[in-house]
RNA sequence: GCUGUUGUAGCUCAGUGGUAGAGCACUCCCUUGGUAAGGGAGAGGUCGAGAGUUCAAUCCUCUCCAACAGCACCA
C-alpha cells in the first residue's frame, strides 16, 4: 500500500503508507532534517514524527516560519513549565496555552512566583533548552493518565483529563523526563525553541476561569525565532507605555483621579476642552435624524424594579436616599424612598416615548441624551478613562415598528462606521452577541431578534469589502436582548468595546409602550439601543492613544502658544492670541521671563501642535515665525495669512464634507 | 471582587526603629535671551488612613482605602 505525496513545488512521490514525515525528510536530505522543526499536513500543523496514512499535500516548517512561532512559544511554556517543577517540586502544573503575543503557564503552589524568580526559572529554562530532549508522543489511555497524574498529586490534571471529550485521543508529550498531557503539535526536541524568550509578569488566574475556583499563580512569557523579533517587540511595549493615555493625560494636563472618587473622573481645563469638542461633534452627527433629550439622574426604586434592573443589574447599581434618612435608617418620620442612580438612560427614554399618544406615523423616532451614568463597577475593574464608574454615553433609542428594525440596524451601522472613519478607525471588529444564561424576556422574542441582527451582521460584512470582521459571542447578550459590539483597538493592544447596537423586545413591553398603528390599534413598538463612542471618556482614552497625544488641530485642547522672544513683544503677542481668538482658534500668550528655547521645549513636550514665536521683527510686520510640533522647521509668515490657514486647518472633519 | 505588587513634596524617585531628602515643577531676585532646560535664593510633606507592638513607628504587625499587573466582570 503506497500513498502519493506532494512536495511545495508541484513534484509528487509515492511513500508507503504511515511513512512519517521525518523519514521522508531524512530521505530527502539530512541537512533538511536537521532544519526541519515540524510539518504542514494538507496545510495542518502537525508532529514532524506523525504518520501520513493517505495521499497528502506535504510542507517542512523550519524555525523562520510564521507557523512555527506558536510551536516555539507552545514548546517554551513546555519548557517553563519543567523547569518549575524542577525548582519548586510539588507545583502543580495545570494549562500552558500560545496567546496573542507569547504564552502563559498556570501554576498551583502555595506561595505565588513574584518576577524575582524569574532568573532562576530562565537559567533552568535554559539548561533544559541546552539538553535539547526530544519531544515524543504517547497515546495513553484514560485511566493510565488519570493514574499517573493522581500519583504524582496532579489534581488539576486529573480534572483535565476528565474533560477531554471522549471521541478524542488523548496525548501525552515528553521532553526528557518530563512529561505533559498536551493536544500538541510540538516541535522535533526542546532546543529548537530556542533563546530569544523572555518572562514577563506573573499574576493570579482562577482555574478554568471561573471566579468560583480557586486561583492560580499564573506566569506569562513571550518567546520568538529570533532575538532580534523579541527586542524589537520589547522595544514597541516601551512606545506603547509611552501612549497611554494616563501617562498622557497627566504630563498633558487633561485629568485626574483620587482616591476618593475611584472610577470617576476630574477633568482639567484642557482635558474637558477635548471632551467638548468631541460632544459637539457627536451631537452635529446627529442634527439629522435624532431628537435630543435630557432624563433625570435619579429615579425612585419602582421605576427600577419595573424595567427589570434592580432585579438584574442590582450589583452594579448606586442607590441613594436623603443623608439624614441614611444615618437614621429606623426613624419613621424620615423619607426613606430609595433612588438609584441612572445605570443605563432607557428607563428615561421610554417614559419619554410614553409621555403622549404615538402614532405608527411617528415611527422611528430617534432620541438621543448624552447621558451621565454611574455603574458601581468591581474595583478590579477600574482602568484610567477606559473603565470608570461615572461616565457619559452618547446614547440614544429608536423606537420603530419591527418591518423598521433591519433598516434601523443599518442606519446605525453607516453612522458608526463614518464616525470612525473621521478619527482614523477603519479597520475593527463587529461582534453579535447572543443570548446569556441571566437574561429576561421569552425565547420567542430572543429568537426573532437574533434572527434579524444575524441577517444585518451578515450584511454589514458583505458590505464592507473585507474591512470588517465579524463573528458571535455567544451567550454574551445584554441580559434585556442580543446586541452588536463594535471594537476598537488601543496602542497597547487591549481592545476596547465602543459602539453597540441592541435589540430590545422587553421594555417596552415592561412599561406598557404603545403606538396607535394604522388600523387604530395599540401596538408595541421594538426598541433599539444604540451608542457609537460608547462612552465618551473610553472614547477620548482610546483617542489619546491612537493619536499618542499628537491630536489633530480641531481637537488639540491648546491650539497655538504665542512666545515673545523678549518682553518688548508682549503687547504684540496679546494682539496675536486676540486675532487666533476671533479666527475661532484657542490661543495663549506665554509671557514668562524665560528664554525662547526654554518656552519650545515646555510646549514642545506638552504636544501643543503650534508655537508662535514673536519677536522685534514679527511685531513691526505684523508677521508670526510657526514652529509645528514634530518638526523643527521654522517659518515666518504674514498673521492674517498664518491664521487664516490654520483656520481651514481647525474644521472638524464633518464639517470639511 | 480575587491573587500579587505598590503608596514618602504637584511630578519622578532616594532613605531611616530616634518625627525626612534629591531632581524637575512652584515663588522671588538677577538675566531681555531668535527655537528642546541661563544663574541665584526661597517655600513646600500628619511619609495613604486607623489601630497595635515599643521608652520611641514613615520604617515592624494587623485592618481599611487607593493605584498598578493579571483574572473574573463590562461601555
Amino acid at each position: 500500500m503506497t500513498i502519493t505525496v506532494t512536495f511545495p513545488d508541484g513534484a509528487q512521490r509515492q511513500f508507503p503508507q504511515n511513512i512519517t514525515g521525518k523519514d521522508i525528510a531524512g530521505g530527502i536530505s539530512p541537512s533538511l532534517l536537521k532544519r526541519t522543526v515540524a510539518m504542514a499536513i494538507n496545510g495542518e500543523v502537525r508532529d514532524l514524527a506523525d504518520p501520513i496514512s493517505s495521499d497528502a499535500k506535504i510542507e517542512f516548517l523550519n524555525r523562520e516560519d510564521p507557523r512555527s512561532l506558536e510551536l516555539i512559544r507552545h514548546d517554551c511554556a513546555h519548557v517553563l513549565a519543567e523547569a518549575v517543577q524542577e525548582l519548586w517540586p510539588g507545583t502543580q502544573v495545570t494549562i500552558g496555552p500560545v496567546i496573542e503575543n507569547g504564552f502563559y503557564y498556570d501554576f498551583a503552589r502555595e506561595t505565588p512566583f513574584t518576577p524575582e524568580d524569574f532568573p532562576a526559572i530562565e537559567k533552568k529554562m535554559r539548561e533544559i533548552i541546552a539538553r535539547d530532549a526530544a519531544f515524543t508522543k504517547e497515546e495513553w489511555s484514560r485511566d493510565q493518565a488519570k493514574d499517573f497524574f493522581r500519583a504524582k498529586g496532579e489534581a488539576f490534571k486529573v480534572e483535565l483529563v476528565d474533560a477531554i471529550p471522549p471521541d478524542q485521543t488523548l496525548k501525552m508529550y515528553k521532553q526528557g523526563q518530563w512529561i505533559d498531557l498536551c493536544r500538541g503539535p510540538h516541535m522535533t526536541s526542546v532546543g529548537k525553541v530556542g533563546t530569544a524568550f523572555k518572562l514577563m509578569k506573573v499574576a493570579g488566574a482562577y482555574w478554568r476561569g471561573d471566579s468560583n475556583n480557586p486561583m492560580l499563580t499564573r506566569i506569562y512569557g513571550t518567546a520568538f525565532a529570533k532575538q532580534e523579533e523579541l527586542d524589537a517587540y520589547l522595544h514597541q511595549l516601551e512606545e506603547a507605555e509611552k501612549r497611554d493615555h494616563r501617562r498622557l493625560g497627566r504630563e498633558m494636563d487633561l485629568f485626574h483621579f483620587q482616591d476618593e472618587g475611584p472610577g470617576t473622573v476630574f477633568w482639567h481645563s484642557k482635558g474637558w476642552t477635548m471632551f467638548q469638542q468631541l460632544i459637539s461633534y457627536m451631537r452635529r452627527r446627529l442634527r439629522r435624524d435624532y431628537e435630543e433629550v435630557n432624563a433625570p439622574q435619579i429615579l425612585d426604586k419602582s421605576l427600577w424594579e419595573t424595567s427589570g434592573h434592580w432585579g438584574w443589574y442590582q450589583e452594579n447599581m448606586f442607590a441613594v436616599k436623603s443623608a439624614y434618612a441614611f444615618m437614621n435608617p429606623q426613624d419613621p418620620e424620615a423619607d426613606q424612598k430609595v433612588f438609584a442612580l441612572k445605570p443605563m438612560n432607557c428607563p428615561g427614554h421610554v417614559q419619554l416615548f410614553k409621555h403622549g399618544l404615538k402614532s405608527y406615523r411617528d415611527l422611528p423616532i430617534r432620541m438621543a441624551e448624552f447621558g451621565v451614568v454611574h455603574r458601581y463597577e468591581a474595583s478590579g475593574a477600574l482602568h484610567g478613562l477606559m473603565r470608570v464608574r461615572g461616565f457619559t454615553q452618547d446614547d440614544a433609542h429608536i423606537f420603530c415598528t419591527e418591518e423598521q428594525l433591519e433598516a434601523e440596524c443599518l442606519k446605525i451601522n453607516d453612522l458608526m462606521l463614518s464616525v470612525y472613519r473621521d478619527f482614523g478607525f477603519d479597520s475593527l471588529v463587529v461582534k453579535l452577541s447572543t443570548r446569556p444564561e441571566k437574561r429576561v424576556g421569552s425565547d420567542e422574542a430572543w429568537d426573532r431578534a437574533e434572527d434579524i441582527m444575524t441577517r444585518v451582521l451578515a450584511k454589514i460584512e458583505r458590505e464592507s469589502g473585507g474591512k470588517i470582521r465579524t463573528g458571535i459571542n455567544p451567550g454574551e447578550g445584554a441580559f434585556y436582548g442580543p446586541k452588536f459590539e463594535y471594537t476598537l483597538r488601543d496602542a497597547i493592544g487591549r481592545d476596547w468595546q465602543c459602539g453597540t447596537t441592541q435589540v430590545d423586545f422587553n421594555l417596552p413591553e415592561r412599561f406598557g409602550a404603545f403606538y396607535i398603528g394604522a388600523d387604530g390599534e395599540k401596538k408595541q413598538p421594538v426598541m433599539v439601543h444604540r451608542a457609537i463612542c460608547g462612552s465618551m471618556e473610553r472614547f477620548l482614552g482610546i483617542l489619546i492613544e491612537n493619536y499618542g497625544g499628537h491630536f489633530p488641530l480641531w481637537l488639540a485642547p491648546e491650539q497655538i502658544v504665542v512666545c515673545p522672544i523678549t518682553s518688548e513683544a508682549d503687547a504684540y503677542a496679546e494682539e496675536v492670541v486676540e486675532a487666533c481668538f476671533a479666527a475661532g482658534l484657542r490661543a495663549r500668550a506665554d509671557l514668562r521671563n524665560e528664554k525662547i528655547s526654554y518656552k519650545v521645549r515646555e510646549h514642545s513636550l506638552a504636544k501643543v501642535p503650534v508655537i508662535f514665536a514673536v519677536g522685534k521683527r514679527e511685531a513691526e510686520e505684523k508677521t508670526v515665525t510657526i514652529r509645528r510640533l514634530g518638526s523643527q522647521a521654522q517659518e515666518t509668515k504674514s498673521l492674517v495669512d498664518a491664521l487664516a490657514a490654520l483656520e481651514t486647518e481647525a474644521i472638524p472633519p464633518d464639517q470639511r464634507r
